[in-house]
DNA sequence: AAACTATATCGCAATATTGCAATATACTAA
DNA sequence: TTAGTATATTGCAATATTGCGATATAGTTT
């Protein structure tokens, strides 16, 4: 087929799996890193940043935007990108919820 | 094209990708779930709890062996998978320093 | 209004992913 | 060795992703 079969796992596991799909590409972990970065926020700033052109860089925005990992807010004639906290924080302790999993399993056979 | 410009990012930024990439697929992750949360790490238990074919099964752990996410150790007849700490970790990691960072953020102007 | 700036969308080609039936491999048991 | 069990690989169709030129949209400035 090609699609995902997502109506056989858990809201929480599908919700996971965006979220990482969407960080799955080196150019959104880079938005994500600049957005943290730095004090600007402006989409043109992140396109200078970014060895893509502009609108390759307005596909991973809204990839990221679809998933809630940045909001975008319109400033003037430009648009101001900000990081998410609640999605990034329901990855955040998904791992470390992982982590902390791996920590207490004594039986790793591997 | 097609093809990730990976060439363009630091390693860092690729690793992460890359790992998130592996877990941004739903079975992916509750292959990881389901490690952590039994005792079994038998390859034919998690194709019986997954809505998915055996080779589809075969294909998502290699995927996550590829990247690292998890090992597998022969077993007699059997194959057993655990996850791998050390790359979880580093996933781990990442998304508590980007929440950290967040946190001492002032200026979210979204 | 016209010209300019910033961002988004369209349309396309190249490539990658998903899923599985069929088959191959490899180990086990008789 | 033969039969059975467990896992991997192959090959293919359907779908998704990536990247960008061309273009559209929307705001700003003059």
């Amino acid at each position: 087929m090609g699609a995902s079969k997502t109506e056989h796992f858990t809201d929480k596991q599908n919700a996971i799996a965006i979220m990482a799909k969407a960080l799955g590409h080196p150019a959104r972990v880079a938005i994500i890193e600049y957005l943290l970065k730095t004090d600007s926020c402006i989409c043109g700033d992140i396109v200078n940043e970014l060895p893509l052109a502009q609108p390759t860089v307005s596909q991973h925005l809204k990839e990221l935007k679809n998933v809630g990992l940045i909001k975008g807010s319109i400033d003037g004639n430009a648009i101001c990108y900000c990081v998410d906290e609640k999605a990034l924080t329901v990855l955040q302790k998904f791992f470390t919820h992982v982590t902390t999993k791996m920590g207490k399993k004594k039986n790793n056979c591997c």
